[in-house]
DNA sequence: TGCAACTTTCAGTAAGTTCTGAAAGGGCAG
DNA sequence: CTGCCCTTTCAGAACTTACTGAAAGTTGCA
């Protein structure tokens, strides 16, 4: 396999990977794309590699500057914006975390907060005490995990998880 | 707040968290429902509670069936089938990684593989090796933890799991 | 075997999401 | 200040996904 096919291969990768995850496709397509080039790529050069819109290009790489995965470089001389991705996987992984943590979990443990009032005394209200303070618990001790990975350095993690698994 | 108040919210809620995850939102629902029902219900009464019609209501019960997380309930002298959530959450988070898993990280280990193999010799083909191999590293101790998890009891999670964390 | 009670399927429709392209915005060199 | 080059926005179009409801399929009782 040469590089340009085993490019195409992961692009279509991520971007798939992207779409199960409730990331749109061509962002996760985009970041793949900046992930694997050696150089900071221009809008244009974005567009014409996944052949989509300005637009689309524009819209897109912004949501990946918002997620801290993806940055711009300015090149002196020149009014083009280039934009280049985070190249350490263990600083994607945390950001990916950090924003999927924010916009999942965080909501949920504030409804789940809302929901745990409940004084009635019927099977109803106590099945759904019960779920609720189930999911409760689970759910904050996901938080301080992905907490505690966020902080950890990326040494840490093959260190010391690893120990723990085998 | 009255408990029919907080079964809404809270279907709600459980329903917006699965189209975050790519859930279908009404697969959610259903779920919800029968988490917090004490006992079981018909096709019937789900389609009542969520509005939803008789063909969305059995697809999605057939799909929350395959993931394991609701069973049918027959009883005796009646041709409905009524059908109940799965209460315990430590099983229910334990199939719903196992699923995920399956259809997620698997594919991608597959993919990664195949691209893994690439001989040219220039920048672009580096940044890619070394791309695809920094996931592979992560995913595959991605996938580790979990197997680790999904063999692993309630007890020990809540208990060796936060031991590590504080 | 026939029939009623229930479940499943699926074509067409609706809803939701993403993309395009043209127009407007912004800023810098001359 | 003007014109150029690039970026951003956004309304509508295209695409994708989910839902409905009616018809077909299944089951078991009389």
């Amino acid at each position: 396999m040469d590089w340009i096919e085993g490019k195409e291969k992961f692009i279509q990768a991520w971007g798939s990977l992207g779409t199960e995850w409730g990331i749109n496709r061509t962002m996760a397509q985009v970041h793949a794309l900046l992930m694997i080039a050696p150089n900071a790529l221009s809008a244009d050069e974005i567009m014409g590699e996944l052949k989509i819109s300005r637009g689309n290009a524009n819209m897109n790489i912004r949501a990946l500057m918002d997620w801290g995965l993806v940055f711009k470089e300015l090149k002196p001389g020149d009014r083009k914006e280039y934009f280049i991705g985070e190249k350490d996987m263990w600083k994607v992984v945390r950001q990916i975390i950090i924003n999927r943590k924010k916009k999942e979990l965080e909501p949920m443990l504030r409804i789940l907060e809302e929901i745990s009032n409940i004084k009635e005394d019927c099977p109803e209200a106590a099945t759904l005490n019960k779920t609720v303070h189930d999911i409760k618990m689970f759910s904050s001790k996901a938080d301080s995990t992905l907490d505690m990975l966020i902080k950890a350095d990326s040494n840490w993690f093959v260190g010391t998880f690893m120990k723990m698994i085998k």
